[in-house]
DNA sequence: GACCAAGGATTACGGATGTAATCTTTAATT
DNA sequence: AATTAAAGATTACATCCGTAATCCTTGGTC
């Protein structure tokens, strides 16, 4: 549904999510370390304005912007489309795979299971 | 580093993960209902040729098709991409979202339970 | 042996993406 | 007021991706 943001176009969100409203200078800061240059970070900035995932408001000459949709919304929205497409809508599958990939530490798997029973309690 | 498999081609290599070796015109077959002309098909086989995901050995005069890298693999490596991409590899994070996300079934969650279970006896 | 059709190879083309450079406007400085 | 410099707007350009169409080769068919 929503226009896709791209990779790159990420991490420029995760700078806002982090911090805003932010000017573009200061996001391009915050940037730095990833060995961009000035205009390519305004570039995505606009793009993300375009694909309105980002919003901005004058102040005076220049703008501040301030992302518009959560990131928790979109961390869902991701995994919800990875899962779909690379595991088919399979749970078990996808979780399988990282169980097994990650060599889980114990604090981890515990973690997991205190998760998995708090969910057991849930509604349904 | 590896070349990057792109979502249609993804659709088509599944098809030759369940089954394999095939010529373009089997492996068309199997995709009908992706509603994909023939040529479009065939792009996407030439093009994982180029990208050394597949291979192939001539049968008289056409070519059967075999993937070179496994599914599991692949699904690995893609799940490992994902995890540092969008949670910067932070595994809870990640299963935290998926399942508070998924609203899991009772079924579900005993076997993720049973799956750690049997992790937490591993190796390592 | 001439011609056709199936299969592979090459080419196409618009939109997305990564990565900027150039153009334009305007606030600040001399 | 003229000049400069910083911000934003516009333009650029190669590569990838989705989606084919066209070209070329060669095994079969009449």
């Amino acid at each position: 549904m929503s226009n896709r943001v791209s990779e790159s176009e990420k991490l420029v969100m995760e700078v806002l999510w982090q911090e805003s409203p932010l000017s573009s200078t200061e996001v391009v800061d915050r940037l730095a370390g990833q060995g961009w240059n000035e205009k390519t970070v305004k570039t995505f900035l606009n793009r993300l304005v375009k694909k309105q995932v980002v919003s901005f408001e004058k102040d005076g000459r220049r703008y501040l912007y301030t992302p518009v949709v959560e990131r928790d919304d979109f961390l869902s929205e991701e995994s919800e489309g990875f899962l779909n497409r690379v595991f088919k809508g399979d749970m078990k599958e996808l979780l399988a795979t990282f169980v097994q990939n990650k060599q889980l530490s114990k604090q981890e798997l515990d973690y997991l299971k205190s998760l998995l029973d708090s969910e057991d309690g849930g509604q349904k």
